[in-house]
DNA sequence: AGCCTGAAGAAAACCGGTTTTCTTAAGTGA
DNA sequence: TCACTTAAGAAAACCGGTTTTCTTCAGGCT
């Protein structure tokens, strides 16, 4: 069965057309330094090219040169809001260096990241957030195929990409104890994500350098419906702010306070780590920590092209610090913390 | 600069190893019919591929048969919550089929789709939603590139991949009305976006079915802020219900709403056109129209495949239908229509 | 006049596959 | 025994580029 592909203009049409060979084309084309032509023989290869629209065709072109110009975003699911915010951050950064960038959703039946890769289809690979141990890892390590981790800090991998995570969770507690918090509880992410232990673990270094008292905290995924399930056990520590991982669990923790007759930010205050669109204008509008998601996309790409340029990969934190959006989900504290309904 | 890539395992290796000529490998590893080995080599040949891992190169693959084996989804702009989801749909569908589905943001400044399909990259495009007079929209047409629309309706194309929209107004004029509201506002999408159109004519055309007052439309964007600054607008028109575009915009209507000391839904009704995960926990949880956008995303590949395979282009409506779901935002109207505030 | 040099471009090899054509040896029927 | 098939695999051509090597011609020098 033939390709459906039609009327492709080949570099060799351009070459026939300005009556020269596909090899002067090709080095006219690409700006090759060393190639002898007489101006007018190269202004013609141009004009017959354009005229023609000619765009070089990319498999033919990764095949010659070893390269395909293609850099690939491996996401653990792409309705993970964070990721496509990275994401365009990464697009936009990779068009500016030449190269194209691609998001794969990485679910398990289908690996795409083997696919991307071992199919020759890119040349490096960001590799967003995901378990640790995610199988692909181990065959980028051992293969040394190009390749950055983007939003995760894989231990001793020295190439990964970062935002002071630390810092996050360093401005929720200055917030908040600002506002006269002593008693401050955090919602964690899973427990086996990376970047989550490094924000819990800032978080309590925070709350410990104050002197605070350290409550337990809960893990769970970044869902609303987890918020919603965790509020009545961070209760149970008497918090009178709560700082959660994610803008979806301040929202489901939010509205589970409400539901218990609890005002927020009267008699409990809540804050999320990364802001959302609708942030200004839920009810109440949700105090947030703004990330630096688009910076972080672009400097991963950075990163990644260096490597391919011959750099060595190496850790980077990016410079861009977490942002501090006040609005109405916090405020000053109670002196004595809410009791927990029932 | 040769390309960083590793030690690739190549059909000629395998060959080597396996001690026959690369044709023959090539054509019992796709299972060639027509090849003539006998059960041993055979045997052999695919044992050798196995364990060196042999992963065909997608570059030159494409080059040989001219077909890439992968398709675009092109969205507006990928942080566009719906596009995320026809993008996962549109994934999931595309694997089964064997087809790799990258997305790609179609963003002015680099027109992704030119890249994409001019560079051989990909074999179809799937179109998202956009302003009608896409640039790109009249290249396809002309270079007769495999290509769907979806979520949209080009008029005449003979290629629109899209939901019942019509429904989803009619659910959503059905409820209120069944929730005994006679003023219905609708708050539109921007005016030049085909599937609002759509949608708001049905909506309008319900409202008249019913011999209901028709409330003056108002456009805009899909966001929050949009929401609230349209809000003020809507009410001049004495409504008890408002239809919102986007779940973005009832955000934004309910907090003006309350904001103006309007309670919802006790005083006001507002019901948003599309899901979202935080519809249920929200203060208060919003009443939505859901819509199948993973089967919207997953119909459209199975379209441009069938297209690939020699089927002509057709106009497709999954049958797959929107679906309410009723939360606290709506309630029985009020005897006469809320006074605008101030 | 003969030789050398450089400019300008042609020719060919290669990238890693797929596909068509060609070769060889064994088996078959007359 | 000999021409004729056929199985099994080798060889070669091709996809559309890039890159290296070769050829040709004109001009400059001695």
């Amino acid at each position: 069965m033939k390709g459906v592909q039609p009327d492709r203009v080949r570099l060799v049409d351009v070459a026939n057309v300005a009556e020269v060979t596909k090899s002067i084309v090709s080095r006219v084309l690409n700006a090759d330094p060393t190639v002898a032509v007489r101006p007018e023989t190269r202004q013609r290869i141009l004009q017959v090219a354009h005229d023609l629209g000619y765009q070089p065709h990319a498999g033919a072109r990764a095949l010659a040169k070893s390269r395909t110009m293609a850099l690939a975003l491996i996401a653990p699911s792409i309705d993970n809001p964070p990721y496509i915010t990275i994401a365009r951050g990464a697009y936009r950064r990779a068009a500016e260096h030449g190269y194209l960038a691609l998001l794969a959703e990485d679910f398990d039946e289908q690996p795409a990241g083997r696919l991307l890769i071992d199919g020759g289809r890119v040349d490096g690979l960001l590799m967003g957030s995901s378990v640790p141990d995610h199988p692909l890892v181990a065959h980028l390590r051992e293969s040394s195929f190009p390749h950055v981790f983007v939003n995760r800090a894989v231990a001793g991998s020295g190439r990964n990409v970062t935002m002071n995570v630390a810092r996050a969770s360093e401005l929720a507690v200055e917030h908040l104890t600002g506002l006269g918090h002593r008693r401050i509880a955090h919602l964690a992410g899973p427990a086996e994500v990376e970047s989550g232990a490094d924000r819990l673990a800032a978080f309590e270094s925070a709350i410990d350098a104050r002197g605070l008292p350290l409550l337990p905290p809960l893990f769970g995924d970044f869902t609303e419906a987890t918020g919603f399930a965790s509020a009545r056990t961070l209760l149970d520590a008497e918090p009178t702010a709560i700082f959660t991982s994610s803008p979806g669990q301040a929202i489901g923790v939010i509205r589970f306070l409400t539901n218990a007759g609890l005002r927020v930010p009267e008699e409990i205050s809540v804050i999320a780590y990364g802001d959302f669109p609708a942030a200004g204008f839920t009810v109440p509008a949700v105090t947030t920590i703004g990330l630096p998601l688009l910076e972080l996309g672009a400097a991963a790409v950075d990163e990644l092209v260096a490597q391919l340029d011959g750099a060595p990969p190496r850790d980077l934190v990016i410079p861009q610090e977490p942002r501090l959006f006040v609005r109405e989900s916090t405020g000053s504290a109670l002196a004595s913390p809410p009791t927990p309904p029932r």
